[in-house]
DNA sequence: AATAAAAGTAGTAATCATTACTGGTTTATC
DNA sequence: GATAAACCAGTAATGATTACTACTTTTATT
């Protein structure tokens, strides 16, 4: 059986669950206010890193300065727009080898690592050119 | 010939390239006044953006939270260990492709993909061994 | 050189994301 | 139903980074 969650919690994990796109903790403090209007930010903030730490949902990083959350932790990778600032999942081709065996002369111990990618959404792209 | 660089932003890029790890502005920050002991964090942030922005050092993300900065703006990675919290290059294996050529079904443009690794760096790795 | 314009600076205040704290409330356990 | 543990709302604090302001240095122009 699993571990049982606060209301608080569930609903944070659920608005998660039921969204493509990776919100920000303000993003789901925002959507969560929704249904628990007296929600606090910290609650919010403690509640994702509960998660992250029992494996349900992982925190992403695309390098704009902000914890970025996933409900789906499995393999994946993530894109980064420079115009709009969204995220979205991109899949990759299965490569022949894994990245972190391809390093050379590392005397340390890789836990993890960590690909995404930054440019320009399909849907800006489509924007500046109609302009 | 290049842009002529104030004394201030002379002694930051150089500070800089004196070194292999990755700092960040506040050690960087650190060094430089022992050259220039009134320089102001203010200056070393600006600076540093604006000589990220010339394409002479890089800024480099490895999800700690915190910017670190590179002399070295060849391609390559960076390790990030979870104990120390050093950073160092590594050196990977040419790939037969390139990454962002395996993306599936992707519509948007990529500019720039981001590959670092994360765990145990071999000094404290030893550490930990010889406890 | 004298001077006007531009670039740069130190120091400080503000911002933004995130974490910590505090006192009260809910939930589980005996 | 008492008691302890987990959890919460609200607020304060922190840490990295950026913005602002008034002053100084450098550069370009006469």
């Amino acid at each position: 059986m699993s571990y049982k969650h606060s209301k608080q919690r569930e609903v944070i994990q659920s608005f998660l669950t039921g969204r493509k796109d990776h919100p920000t903790a303000d993003t789901i403090y925002a959507g969560v206010r929704e249904v628990i209007p007296n929600i606090s930010l910290g609650t919010v903030y403690r509640n994702l890193q509960l998660l992250v730490d029992l494996g349900e949902i992982q925190k992403i990083n695309v390098g704009d300065g902000v914890d970025h959350f996933d409900a789906d932790v499995s393999m994946h990778h993530h894109f980064h727009c420079r115009i709009c600032g969204c995220v979205s999942d991109v899949r990759i081709k299965a490569l022949p080898f894994d990245l972190k065996d391809q390093l050379i002369d590392f005397d340390g111990e890789v836990e993890t690592q960590t690909l995404y990618f930054e440019g320009v959404c399909s849907a800006c792209k489509a924007l500046k050119q109609s302009v």
